[in-house]
DNA sequence: CTGGATCCGTTCCGATACTG
DNA sequence: CAGTATCGGAACGGATCCAG
């Protein structure tokens, strides 16, 4: 009997491992501080511009939402757009289709995160 | 006609910045390199000790663990249980209900995971 | 307006060693 | 077994100045 509960974890420890991997795979591109808000926002408003963009995001700094643009750029979650015509020059940013296919892990996200907060309001903590 | 483009994107801000406080209060909580890895792990072994979750989570070191427990405790998705009648003494760690109010976060996260990776496979690219 | 360059503090986190 | 202590490097991120 000690024996089941051993193999049953073993058998645990696959499935386990493979879910671990996918998460730490969707981690890996959209984890950290900005890089999800940032794909929000370009989802909601379209095309946007540097500077509305960087208003949008409260408390981001020039420097790394252009960091982090340049990577979600790289990664084919954003698209930049530069009007070489106008003067001055417009830049702008837009969504991809494949950043689109974050909806789910966006929605789930938001969901939790909202009754996270409710939560939060009336525990007032029985620990 | 600029006008409209500009209302419905004042109505955007709204509901977009709705979303982001969400996702927000949701990451706050929850990002990290290994808070959702340990909280996965913890769901599906049931419980769990110490140096057993170390070895099931490849890559993290005692110290780390030991603080994302702590931290996870606090914030109740994680129960720390003492077995102090045994010798040496026991301590198993298991997931709260509450931890599993995360289960749409992480099959969400999951499933995009394992897409991505498939298709960073597939495409090689055609940047 | 759209960022790039630089400086610098903080925080994270990995390695190692150690304790009861 | 279940962690703690200490160290040091790396990464993150804010502020400021600058350029096209």
């Amino acid at each position: 009997m000690e024996n089941e509960v051993e193999v049953y974890k073993a058998g645990c420890k696959i499935t386990c491992g493979e879910n671990l991997a996918a998460v730490e795979d969707a981690l890996y591109v959209i984890s950290g501080k900005w890089k999800l808000k940032i794909i929000i926002v370009l989802q909601e408003m379209g095309n946007i511009r540097f500077n509305e963009l960087q208003r949008l995001i409260p408390g981001i700094s020039a420097r790394v939402l252009s960091n982090e643009l340049k990577d979600l750029e790289l990664n084919g979650f954003v698209k930049r757009v530069v009007h070489a015509e106008m003067t001055p020059v417009v830049v702008e940013y837009i969504s991809t289709d494949y950043s689109r296919t974050l909806k789910n892990v966006i929605m789930s996200l938001s969901d939790w995160g909202k009754n996270h907060k409710k939560n939060i309001r009336e525990d007032v903590f029985e620990k």
